[in-house]
DNA sequence: CGTGGGGTTGACTCAAGTCAATTTGGGTGG
DNA sequence: CCACCCAAATTGACTTGAGTCAACCCCACG
């Protein structure tokens, strides 16, 4: 696996608001997260845009670029982050020498497609309220596979950006999260959540 | 090329109705359409379903079972259809041997993720007149890609699979037929659809 | 030739969007 | 270091697009 250090070797930094690749860049590049994070989103001709992600340490950005060898969104850094370049012809030689990391990127590949199948049930059929706490328990379950807590923890992205994200506008965003808190649920102070009661915050994903 | 065809030489017919594969089951193949009609769906655990797609000939099925080992949704054959099965591990073996498999491989499971970003944007940000429109462009320009006329074709899923598809109710799927009907815009007659103005229907994507 | 699933249509409801006023807080320059 | 400014967030009042519920039609199939 020293091939594979060598693949990732070129480091980059990236100050908030920088963005690592726009839409229509050719393609040359995965990118693994180091540090930070960062949203990606689609553009509509008509302005409108669609958060598709946000990516913490860990996760490999750019992989809608391979079908059409060009970035078909945009991926923008939240906050100072560190990123691994990887050059897509690197490793699709380097995983043809090795099956395990073949296995790997396809693994890859094909959680992000199991990723947007959910998004897509979240968009196509949940309320609000619901739409919120599956993205909340989302952060907080990936934040703690880090090694944070999972109960308190930063936003590092607007109303606005979650709302695009959950197909919601800023104000519902705003609202709800109110609504979490008069219930109970958690505490919330502009960027900074905490979660109080993490099992009824559970309950109420699936409950009409 | 020899090669990719012993691959593919595993054929099965489907009956409207069967399942190709069902969630949970574990995953061995990939599923190549040759013939016929498919939806997938994912299901919630309260019963909510989502319909994630419709496949038609030429397009593959079952990458978001490989993050897993398992299908994560169900595929239903919408009418009589035939596939081919591609067993994964041989289909993995061969794209080390075939650079041009590979990247052929790499770029079907990104533009699948391609196409869940389109669908995402859709169900987050479009009314129902533009979901609609998008659907009925999206079949034509499939279809007309392959010989079949991009003007006129029959619907094969319900009102219900498309509004679950499109983040509607079956209702708001009929009435906005019903209305894109009044405008001239195309004519219905439950299943069979002929576009009669593509352009304006067009013009409805993207519009205020 | 009945029967039931799929489709259409209407009347009414309601969740989320819109518009607007106000507060908060982080970042910048004097 | 502080004051100012502006973007982000909150909250309220009102509107609306899509959902809900219900009645009815139609035709395909057994």
């Amino acid at each position: 696996m020293r091939l594979l250090d060598a693949l990732t070797s070129l480091k980059r930094a990236f100050r908030r608001g920088d963005y690592l690749y726009r839409s229509g860049e050719p393609f040359r590049s995965l990118f693994a997260i180091r540090t930070g994070f960062f949203k990606t989103q689609v553009l509509h001709e008509d302005g409108r845009e669609q958060v598709t992600g946000f990516q913490m340490p860990g996760e490999i950005i750019g992989l809608d670029a391979i079908s059409s060898d060009a970035y078909t969104c945009d991926a923008v850094a939240l906050e100072d982050s560190e990123i691994c370049e990887i050059p897509f012809d690197r490793l699709e030689a380097l995983s043809r020498e090795l099956p395990t990391l073949q296995r790997h990127l396809h693994k890859i590949m094909s959680r992000e497609i199991v990723r947007d199948h959910g998004i897509m049930m979240l968009l196509g059929s949940m309320r609000a309220e619901e739409r919120l706490a599956v993205f909340l328990l989302n952060l907080s379950q990936r934040l703690s596979a880090r090694g944070y807590s999972p109960n308190a923890f930063h936003l590092r992205m607007t109303r606005q950006e979650i709302g695009s994200y959950l197909g919601l506008k800023l104000e519902t965003v705003s609202r709800t999260l109110s609504q979490f808190q008069e219930l109970g649920l958690l505490s919330v102070k502009v960027r900074e959540v905490e979660i109080m009661d993490m099992l009824r915050l559970r309950s109420f994903v699936g409950a009409a």
